[in-house]
DNA sequence: ATTAGTGATTACCTTTTGGTAACTGATTAC
DNA sequence: GTAATCAGTTACCAAAAGGTAATCACTAAT
């Protein structure tokens, strides 16, 4: 009998944290999000205040993020149908998970290019 | 003259967020930490305790970490060579950084699969 | 010399992601 | 009817990420 080499598994609770990467990670995410908060509500808006931020992908994380319950998306009526969108409360449940990230990442900064 | 359309810019201050997701985010960076945390130290340790990660991926992943000052890589001479990776202590101040993206991602799965 | 184990690297291919530009459809101002 | 604006969608192509398998260098036992 070979004795198995050991090693310790470690996948449980991982889910959740690949999820929030999910709904965070990427890109653009939190910049549209950052954006949304800022006060931009519609789609021209929002695309404007993100250089280099194509109608496409902008387009496809709305959906996301409106899937996720982060924003509201209202089509109004008239003069250039206008659709506005609006961050949730929930979406604000997100600003410590952020600012954990940007106190960290400015830390890092220090600490890597020291 | 247009009047320029007001659009508020908000890409300040997003560095740091960027910089601290290219260090844990993407599909394996966590896990690898998590698992060279539980106490697995050689490559083959690693590899085998996180399931559908490739040598080609675990050996960039584990570059980069070196590189981010999360983990030390040490060659041991001697019967097969083995190296050893061992977490710093840097990297434990991403704890509190994945407690809160594990957080988020625990009430999330709430609120969406309610 | 051959075989085996460890820690990788490389070449090759597929999948995913992202960007560009054109186009739709609705409406209103001219 | 023409142009312009808003909110997208679609088709097409390019770049990036990821997977598989083969290979390499080193050592040690046989």
């Amino acid at each position: 009998m070979m004795k198995k080499k050991e090693h310790k598994e470690c996948m449980s609770a991982l889910l959740p944290i690949r999820d929030t990467l999910d709904v965070i990670g990427g890109k653009w995410k939190i910049l549209i999000l950052i954006s949304i908060w800022e006060g931009n509500k519609h789609f021209r808006e929002i695309e404007r205040s993100i250089p280099k931020l194509s109608t496409k992908v902008l387009s496809k994380e709305l959906k996301d993020m409106e899937e996720n319950k982060l924003i509201t998306r209202t089509v109004l009526n008239g003069f250039p149908v206008r659709t506005e969108y609006a961050p949730t409360e929930y979406s604000k449940t997100l600003k410590k998970v952020i600012l954990e990230l940007y106190n960290w990442g400015v830390n890092h900064r220090k600490k890597i290019f020291a």
